[in-house]
DNA sequence: TATTAGCACTCCCACCTAGTGAGTGCTAAA
DNA sequence: TTTAGCACTCACTAGGTGGGAGTGCTAATA
């Protein structure tokens, strides 16, 4: 599809855009990237690459810009080939690790650090906690059939959630549930012993069969159904982009980072196994934005699916960008190990 | 200091560089504030009040603009006089009312409410849970010499804080103290509770005095001293609003928000008995930006201060805000009922 | 056939130049 | 004390100009 030639000239416009912003001439492709030729040689490969949509002029008598098409193509062959990590910026990643606390406040760190760094919007998302190794599960009870679910996690972690209860039950049924489920969970996913947990949890409670179901079910909802929870830092960094002097681009922005739906119906397409992934320009239809592009990465932390991205201008120095967030994702990832142990 | 008809002027200048957010010039003035007087008095009386520092002009042959003295005049004047709920927005505020589920998301709401009905960014805050009434404290051990402290406030409110212990505890002994302190606290606010809570829980655990002491300790700190959570919404506001189309201004005013800390400073300041307040242009020091004024209001919401503020231009809507913010203060306090018995 | 030098052409942009109008300060009269 | 009148100031706009970067095309060249 692309010559040699081709595939050199676009990857150089890119290349010079991304570093000037200015629409890319001929003369200059000549000087600095292909010595050997001359600028109207240059001239009539843009001529052709405009046709097949890879360039495009501003107006008649301005240098050639790249399309997102140009961009792909650029990214592509980033992508394709080995990054080496950075140095410039592993200090702060050092820095995040020391600080690294819980999950919460190092993503909100993160986003920030990340934010900062690369120029762009920092983003990080939480997922259920679908690895994590449970230490103990308990039900408290607050009012008429209401009750507290607390599920604590190995290392600490807490998740909650109230609950309303089928039928009525005092807080030593409450308890007697709490420490069956207990039992057999202790030191194990939740994601394994769900299934067979069910019947053991009955016995002796055969009279709240509802309760125990509901019950169970709530956790599920809390440990594997909940939602993500959406990160956002350094917002303030695109404000000084000239790729954002248009107020009203910012604007389309802003608002839909705080939309947050949006954002996390992107992250939640965005499966993990997918390893780093780049969206630009308008690409993907749940962020629709022009002259945006989105950089993705997951991994595991604390148990939780957790990914890491970055929103910034079309024209933003992806190299640098993709090790950033490698390195940042690097230093927030954990590896839980579980008991190995059945019922 | 201020003549009657000087005071006029200066209110109507305000009024009507709100309303337009142009210099305001004398046949303005005359023509429909004050009919009586012709363009040339109204002009005279301007040139005492720029003395006075109350109105200033941009260029020699423009009309005038309200200097932050000259709003804190219009604002007073607004405070002194009895508000009158306004109706448009009701519908929003009994919106929050129903989806009001917990604190966190109601705020969240609450925020993203107030910054759309005003065009303004919403801030909210919850501090400590000083009037929170108890209903149960647990430790539970999560590895050696670390405890998580589970605290549950009456209504299923939970708060959580992984702790050190001076000396290794077995979980037994750990459940020793969650029952003594609860027996005690349980149905009471800890701030009255506390003091005359050390002696009883040491009794059986006198060989770890040290770890009593430090999770009374810790309690304090989760319940009274914990610093405040902070909320901002609708930031993507201002961003339309010809006031900031400033770039440079409005990238000071997104990352002092996304600093927190000052925002913190201003809300650890802004006691809560203060009423509403409203702090204009550079009056805080902890807000430092030109064109920026800060609305604050406080109230308790769960047992928890909680504070909610507008941040806007110099050149806002005073009278709409300070109404929006006060109905929806309203409908997200609550007040709880404590349980009358002592130990 | 691919490449290149030369040249006319296009169009943005920065700069200048009135012209316009809103608003002022000052003065002198009511 | 108030007001009409008038000269003056200054931002803003529209229209005009020159320079420069970059193009497309053509014809000569390897």
């Amino acid at each position: 599809m692309l010559t040699e030639r081709q595939l050199e000239i676009v990857l150089a416009v890119v290349y010079e855009y991304i570093k000037t912003g200015e629409p890319v001439g001929s003369r200059t492709i000549a000087k600095r990237y292909l010595r050997g030729r001359s600028a109207a040689t240059i001239r009539n490969e843009m001529a052709d690459l405009e046709e097949m949509d890879f360039l495009y002029q501003p107006h008649t008598s301005a240098g050639r810009l790249p399309t997102p098409k140009a961009f792909r193509v650029y990214v592509d062959a980033i992508l394709r080939r080995q990054r080496s990590p950075g140095d410039e910026y592993q200090y702060w990643v050092r820095e995040l690790k020391k600080k690294r606390d819980d999950l919460e406040s190092a993503l909100r760190y993160a986003t920030k650090l990340l934010g900062d760094l690369t120029n762009c919007i920092g983003v990080a998302a939480v997922g259920p906690a679908e690895e994590a190794v449970l230490q103990k599960v308990e039900f408290v009870k607050v009012a008429e059939r209401t009750a507290l679910l607390i599920v604590i996690l190995k290392g600490g972690l807490l998740h909650h959630k109230t609950m309303q209860l089928p039928q009525d039950m005092d807080q030593q049924t409450l308890d007697e549930l709490s420490q069956r489920i207990t039992v057999v969970a202790s030191g194990k996913s939740w994601r394994k012993v769900r299934d067979a947990l069910l019947k053991y949890v009955m016995q002796g409670l055969q009279s709240y069969a509802e309760n125990c179901k509901a019950a169970l079910n709530e956790v599920d909802i809390l440990l594997l159904k909940d939602s993500y929870h959406l990160f956002t830092g350094g917002k303030h960094n695109i404000l000084s982009l000239p790729d954002f002097a248009d107020l009203s681009r910012l604007q389309v922005v802003m608002a839909l980072l705080e939309e947050e739906s949006s954002i996390a119906e992107l992250v939640q397409k965005f499966s993990p196994d997918k390893g780093l992934s780049v969206m630009i320009g308008k690409e993907d239809p749940a962020f629709p934005i022009e002259d945006c592009s989105v950089i993705m990465a997951s991994n595991i932390a604390d148990g939780k699916k957790t990914v890491l991205g970055l929103i910034g201008p079309v024209r933003m120095d992806y190299e640098r960008s993709i090790s950033v967030l490698e390195a940042v994702l690097d230093s927030i990832s954990t590896d839980v190990e579980e008991e190995v142990d059945d019922i």
